[in-house]
DNA sequence: ATAAAGCTTATAGCAACAATAAGGTCAAGT
DNA sequence: ACTTGACCTTATTGTTGCTATAAGCTTTAT
């Protein structure tokens, strides 16, 4: 029983014998005898002991390289401070893991505020909360061009969002705004274009949109934003509203919402009012 | 600027041109032109809309061929099934990354403890707290045999460890007992084998040793625990202690401590004692 | 005309194995 | 002695999402 094959080896330490060719293929663990003729491995029992440590190493997350270096020269000096660094980078692990849990948690959020939207063109009037936004100030009027210079300030956006170090996964809700002194002259001249962020985003970055009543209507093409936009003032005028703030045009995108290869958007027109 | 070249594509949404023509290679992202003599990738625009689907839904932790069958078939349904999935699997990782920290904290206070032991023989008096043990009752009496034995009984507390789910990493702390009713006689018969746990570990699959007073000495080799461990009871006579319960044999194992490719053992022999 | 920048394909590498194929060896039973 | 089935061998490929390199062609600017 001093001499174990491979299969017994495997068996007793509950690893797969692929595992233990690899160790031996890479010099972790060898055999204590090959047979030269049939090249058959024999391990000893005691060489348990090694795979012991292998896998206690590797369970606290060490690589197979870092181990065999490690098992060549015992220095305790080494194993101690990758312990040490190993723990720190665990605890940034848990917080990047919190952070997509976040994420997805939002993102499912999102996908059912799509779900349950009303129809294109409806009208409402909602009580919005505060919101937090990262907002990128625009340098051209889109409004003035197509989807190809929306497509290039989203870019712009995009790359000071990622120098700011803000995670990808705020970008599935977008919007622009329109400030009051243009949008109650029916000027449409964009101002900026933000995301929707929450409270993890660092205070300096971001800005707020104030909580509010508004009155809004949901848009499912980009080219109907403006006649949409003209309704809703049309109908704030009937109502004898008056505007209070910002237009912003929020994008509520369905997560793989895309039509022929372009961005299909959902849009939830909002302005302000005060109601008299 | 209709026509994007892959290096203008890479810079504006800050991927790498490699992962450009991986993404056109496997197909989830396909240049809208490719000049057919020179072969060059040419892109529109407007593909950054897929391609920001497909960051977001990697940052979501979706795999890429997952991605491309939900931009294929925009199957909503299965992407929030995904999602929620996804969500929860990450709870898991958390706690599995937790249990990981905690590993390594005990590993770390382990190679301390290791670190500031008294020398080989040094006998001392010690007040221990209560603690957890994991314990695997022995089918053969390995101080009757040699270290194989031992080996082969480590192997199956091992076996019985994993199959209960407990973690390889409580591994570096084991040890054995000797009843009080054999050891009042110097009968060296081990009852069992035990890992240290924590108040991790489910109750029902450990048990405790009690908090007391013990006597101990410290060893460096395995064939010198009995010898070590007369000295011991040869000590508690000269004392006038009494014994006040079962015999421990204590492995504190420095992390890498393989010599000669065998377990290199350090031990803390305990005897519980009543002073009068 | 020439150089620099930009593009192409093809290949290898990463980490730690798992899966497969094609074939040789061992132990037990008949 | 032979067969069967379990067990062993090497070699290759695949996994994931790229990055890096090499060798060579194209475009753009001077």
């Amino acid at each position: 029983m001093d001499r174990l094959t491979i299969g017994q080896m495997s068996k007793i330490n509950n690893v797969s014998e692929q595992t233990l060719r690899y160790y031996d293929k890479i010099g972790i663990l060898k055999p204590i005898e090959i047979d030269k003729f049939t090249g058959y491995r024999y391990y000893s029992i005691k060489q348990c002991a090694r795979l012991d440590m292998i896998q206690y190493l590797k369970s606290l997350g060490m690589q197979l390289k870092d181990i065999e270096v490690q098992l060549k020269t015992y220095d305790t000096k080494l194993i101690k401070s990758f312990l040490e660094e190993k723990s720190r980078s665990i605890d940034a692990e848990i917080e990047a893991l919190k952070h997509q849990k976040n994420a997805l948690q939002r993102a499912i959020s999102n996908y059912e505020r799509y779900e349950s939207s009303p129809p294109d063109g409806t009208i409402t009037l909602e009580y919005i909360e505060k919101r937090w936004i990262y907002s990128y100030k625009m340098s051209t009027n889109f409004y003035d061009f197509g989807i190809e210079i929306y497509e290039e300030e989203l870019r712009k956006l995009k790359e000071d969002m990622e120098r700011n170090g803000l995670r990808q996964t705020y970008f599935c809700n977008t919007g622009n705004r329109v400030p009051y002194e243009q949008i109650i002259n029916r000027d449409f001249i964009s101002s900026d274009l933000f995301v929707f962020v929450d409270e993890n985003v660092p205070e300096n970055l971001i800005s707020t949109i104030k909580a509010g009543t508004y009155l809004c209507i949901y848009c499912s093409r980009f080219e109907q934003e403006i006649p949409y936009a003209n309704r809703l003032l049309d109908e704030i005028s009937d109502r004898n509203y008056t505007i209070a703030g910002d237009y912003i045009c929020e994008v509520i995108t369905d997560l793989p919402d895309l039509m022929n290869g372009e961005r299909g958007m959902f849009f939830k027109l909002q302005i302000p009012v005060r109601i008299t």
